[in-house]
DNA sequence: AGTCTGATTTGACATCTGTCAACCTAGAGA
DNA sequence: TCTCTAGGTTGACAGATGTCAAATCAGACT
């Protein structure tokens, strides 16, 4: 698609072109490519409630029984979430006996505000 | 599920459950539900590349004719993907004569900056 | 060994999502 | 009016996603 509402008919300068170059690419795509995962990872109501048990839970973690009696969802299906949460980046689990406790990690956290905070200036 | 790791058996007081009882939830199953489908928004490497550059864009707007050329993609899927932003609440856009112009809605993305930090301490 | 419990994996299912081609709508201009 | 262009809408399709039941795995305890 191209802009220049027809420039140079007739008239020599038809004024500018519809907006900006959009040259200054603030994320480039393969930065996108790298963060979206981890918003995909947030954008489930419970994937969110999830991550803040985990985050505001007494010493930063939290093991998976107590995450299952506050939620109401089958195991495996708790489990999947923990998963994606885990296969992005956004925490880690660590079994202690016999329990499995998780964590969030601070710095994809951080990424991520960091993009939102740069998109609002 | 219970907990109690069986501490001094035998003896009458079974000591500490695993966890703490996570009562603090810090992001409540509406608040999770309402904010989820921003993150989901940006869950995609598209668009969040499209609110980047409508962010950085000079004036902070950007019209679709020039998001069209610096992305590889058809007219009607860029067009589902600044719907998808837009319903988000994350972008709005304004007819101006030819062009339609968005920009982002900085309340939204504030938002979730602000749960991100929340899960950061 | 055997058993019990906490948690994950597998398999299956319905639903949702990203993409495009084809078509439609809204202004600008002649 | 008619035409042109910028964007959006519809319909269709392959692939991904959320959920659970059933099976499996990993420790702890006997």
């Amino acid at each position: 698609m191209s802009k220049q509402p027809a420039v140079l008919t007739l008239t020599p300068v038809v004024a500018e072109a519809c907006c900006t170059p959009l040259t200054s690419a603030a994320v480039t795509p393969a930065a996108a490519e790298e963060l979206a995962p981890a918003f995909k990872a947030l954008g489930d109501p419970v994937r969110l409630r999830l991550i803040s048990m985990i985050a505001s839970a007494e010493g930063g973690e939290a093991c998976v029984c107590d995450i299952s009696d506050s939620i109401d969802l089958s195991g495996p299906t708790i489990s999947h979430h923990l998963k994606v949460l885990r296969e992005a980046g956004l925490i880690d689990g660590e079994r202690r006996g016999t329990w499995i406790y998780y964590r969030v990690l601070p710095e994809k956290v951080t990424a991520l505000s960091r993009l939102l905070n740069l998109a609002t200036g």
